[in-house]
DNA sequence: GAAGTAACCTACTAGCAGTAAGATGGACTT
DNA sequence: AAGTCCATCTTACTGCTAGTAGGTTACTTC
């Protein structure tokens, strides 16, 4: 065949840098194609059009390069955040900021939020870590956000709120990739409506009689 | 040896429904111990007590026996969740009860939980569709809920809502985890707070957003 | 106690992660 | 222009694991 895509250019040897960020960029398609537990070190190897060794020359063992492609796409999605949240005139506004800017990631980068979703079958292993530790530094981000707005006391449940917005926010996250048609702006109203009133402000029948609990400060 | 584990005893014979439940038992564990890929099918069979080629028979693949967790899994959420919520006396009790039994069920079956959260590698197979089937479940149980609490005309509006709920209680989970002080009652009381008055009940600064600028440095 | 069958095993194949040891090409000196 | 150096790259392997073919054993039934 004279159109099969593995062209039979001489393939050309390259500086690390480069063949390093190439072997990223197709690995991460790989796994989020096919999964990390099917995906082949050998059909990577075959479409960087290098052999097998080098992937292991570069970044020592299958998981080494799962990594690699993990710490690559939590640069990215920490870079588009800090900046949208930067860019905000108030507390508020940074939080609806920082919720588009994820929500835009999210949709215009499926491979790597791919990546930092799926937690891969890595318990126990350095990946699983690594993912974690994405999770953490978006909690982190929300438990600034959070400080800013709201005056939590209590450390432990200023740490539960930052999760709690962190989950709903992953979950909705992945509800939009079942719906084309919810743009990023749309979901990040849902989302601030949800976060900041609540269920209660939608609801209908709640006024009669919450049970008792300790009021606030 | 006379203290090792696999006792010399003479293997049983069984009716497969028994060997069956022994060999997911096993499994669940093997699976949450070790991950998904790093667990053999030899090593599980070693601790059955039986033949590799009887959990081929028994499961068909390596992923079947893993499927055939997770639905036990499943089931038992299920059953513990319905089980709460047909107790309550008003709609507000049944979210109330329903998200305790969830944070109790995690916290007493943390391998089954495993395998629940964990999305394990297998994007496009069948048991990825199996584990997004369970928090499927989660969903509709949570939508059934609201629907009875909020009055939300909109029907996408309600579906992000569950999905919202579902996943701030997911991370929720996740995090008391990391804090053995942490009972289910205590997180169940966390997540009522922050999903009916949402963040702003707890706002100190929100209706005075000043425009206040954060200097770089 | 012979026959039938459900439960079980030994012994293999194929394919993948990971490695040892050597080949190649380009840049830089002289 | 020819020689030297070394980063880049390759061929050819090992060991381990998912999955299978075909035979064996113990329990039941008549």
């Amino acid at each position: 065949m004279s159109t099969t895509a593995k062209a039979p250019t001489r393939r050309k040897r390259m500086p690390r840098a480069e063949r390093e960020r190439q072997m990223i960029e197709v690995a991460e398609a790989v796994f989020a194609e096919r999964g990390y537990t099917a995906a082949s070190m050998d059909e990577i190897a075959e479409r960087v059009g290098v052999s097998k060794p080098m992937l292991y020359e570069y970044f020592h063992s299958k998981e080494g390069l799962l990594l690699a492609c993990i710490r690559q796409s939590r640069a990215a999605l920490r870079e588009v955040t800090e900046e949208a949240v930067a860019q905000a005139a108030s507390a508020e506004d940074a939080m609806r900021r920082g919720l588009r800017a994820f929500f835009v990631f999210i949709r215009e980068h499926r491979e790597a939020w791919s990546l930092l979703r799926h937690e891969m079958a890595l318990i126990g292993t350095s990946a699983a870590d690594e993912i974690e530790a994405t999770r953490q530094q978006q909690t982190d981000l929300i438990s600034n956000l959070l400080g800013a707005l709201v005056g939590e006391s209590d450390p432990i449940r200023a740490e539960a709120s930052a999760e709690f917005v962190v989950g709903a926010c992953e979950r909705l996250a992945i509800w939009c990739e079942r719906h084309e048609d919810i743009t990023p702006e749309i979901v990040t109203e849902y989302a601030m409506d949800l976060l900041w009133g609540g269920l209660a402000q939608r609801a209908t029948k709640i006024d009669t009689a919450r049970p008792e609990h300790h009021s606030p400060r």
